[in-house]
DNA sequence: CGGCCGATTCGCT
DNA sequence: GCGAATCGGCCGC
């Protein structure tokens, strides 16, 4: 990725969550883990803004969620259900909370180490990250990513990629929350052409 | 300081 | 389909 796409994207993520979730769709997400590289294409995204009864910064700026409220790029990574790991991507200025969740991958490279994370028994390759907690298990993020500039060639980094010909965008309500349920600010994506 | 509640996942009914 | 596992943030006492 060069630095030109490099700054596509940092504009597409500046632009706000609504449009960076859509526009996500399709980039590669990569973790240089010591096994080697892990790479899964982002395959559905969900977007949180500051004014959503839904978002974790709702109520306003919590040492929690302060990685919301910074520069777009940069890594919001949660503990969901005490045992869960999900990962955001901030977007928006500064100052702003907003980001958008990372629900699903369709897996690239290191799908091997991907199963060893996952735990391999019984589990299909299309398990393997089709859901937030599930992702960051697969490729191995966790909190010492909080806050981390994925913009930067760090070892979680985004990389550019695109969506093919017969893909398209299916636009939902979010999935497993309790307020604002029928916000359609899901985005995923589908095979849609031959 | 105790209690409650998740942007979830998995296994069992 | 349902419920347990599990823990940190946040609110109320």
């Amino acid at each position: 990725m060069g630095p030109r796409s490099s700054k596509a994207l940092c504009r597409l993520l500046e632009s706000g969550a609504l449009a960076a979730a859509e526009g996500l769709l399709g980039y590669v997400l990569v973790h240089q883990a010591p096994e080697g590289r892990l790479a899964g294409r982002i395959v559905e995204t969900e977007a949180y803004t500051e004014d959503d009864p839904a978002s974790h910064c709702f109520p306003g700026r919590t040492e929690r969620n302060r990685a919301m409220f910074g520069p777009a790029g940069h890594a919001y990574v949660y503990v969901s259900y005490g045992m869960h790991r999900c990962m955001n991507v901030v977007t928006g200025h500064e100052g702003r909370g907003e980001a958008v969740l990372i629900r699903a991958l369709e897996p690239l490279e290191g799908v091997e180490a991907m199963i060893v994370r996952r735990g391999w028994q019984g589990r299909a390759a299309r398990d393997l990250c089709n859901g937030p907690g599930k992702v960051c298990q697969a490729m191995g993020i966790g909190l010492e990513f909080y806050g981390a500039n994925l913009l930067a060639g760090g070892a979680l980094r985004l990389e550019a990629g695109r969506l093919l010909a017969n893909e398209s965008i299916r636009v939902t309500p979010r999935i497993g929350i309790s307020k604002a349920v029928d916000w359609p600010r899901r985005f995923v994506v589908r095979k849609s052409g031959p």
